[in-house]
DNA sequence: TATTGTTATACTCTATAACTATA
DNA sequence: TATAGTTATAGAGTATAACAATA
């Protein structure tokens, strides 16, 4: 039997705004906001798509990607060339540089997480979030 | 040991956009907002308060709450009328009607929270998400 | 003609500033 | 003068529509 509570939707939300901001500070360390991390977290997992189908991958607009992307190869934390198999795509991936700030961004934000989790039971919880999103 | 995972941010806010996509049909079908269903919610938990004070409690501006108290009032789902003893305050307080309708969409909301949280170990999910929300 | 990426535009959401009325 | 509520305005974020290049 389960007690009263706030509706799951609710609890999900605010738990979302505290992890913003609790990633904010770290990001913005980092020189990144939280899309270009999003980015280059989609990088990571598959690191060759059109920006069509990152923009698909990570729940963006494509329009909305293109100033991210435009930053981050500037900066040299991304390739973006032209597919020679169909010059109409632009094959993405990771530079070594991009790779590294990733893997520094996320050790962190892992660090923090774990905080987070230390009063409740973390391992089980992330298996049921793992789960249902 | 913790075997590699999304980022707790990338996992709750996919799950909240499934609760979103779960509840929006709900609301919709009683022909309530988003903002609205957590203002009457807002209300049901603690009926009397100013304007100010609810937008606060409910992480909303409070210029973005008038269209939605208008809406709530002239449809009798809460009462708000200038407190007497001080005339620049509104009382605020759900209504008969207002706290049938909750009750009503709250109930729908549960069965199909339920519905989601049955192949996970729903209690000791919400109890994680309620200790970290 | 269809598709990828881009640019230009419009729309929605939200917050800020200015105003009215009470105190 | 200070505060609650309201209205008007501006800003950010996002999506839609039009365009250029390639297929």
């Amino acid at each position: 039997m389960e007690t009263e509570r706030p509706d799951l939707g609710a609890m999900v939300m605010r738990l979302g705004r505290r992890l913003i901001a609790m990633e904010e500070p770290i990001l913005a360390r980092h020189g990144v906001t939280m899309w270009a991390y999003v980015v280059l977290t989609g990088l990571r997992d598959s690191p060759t798509r059109t920006q069509a189908a990152l923009a698909q991958s990570i729940g963006a607009d494509k329009t909305r990607l293109i100033p991210i992307l435009d930053d981050l190869q500037k900066r040299g934390l991304i390739e973006r060339e032209p597919d020679p198999a169909d010059r109409r795509a632009r094959l993405l991936g990771l530079t070594a540089a991009g790779t590294e700030l990733h893997r520094a961004i996320q050790a962190e934000i892992r660090v923090a997480e774990a905080g987070l989790l230390k009063d409740v039971d973390g391992d089980a919880f992330v298996a049921a979030l793992r789960a249902l999103s």
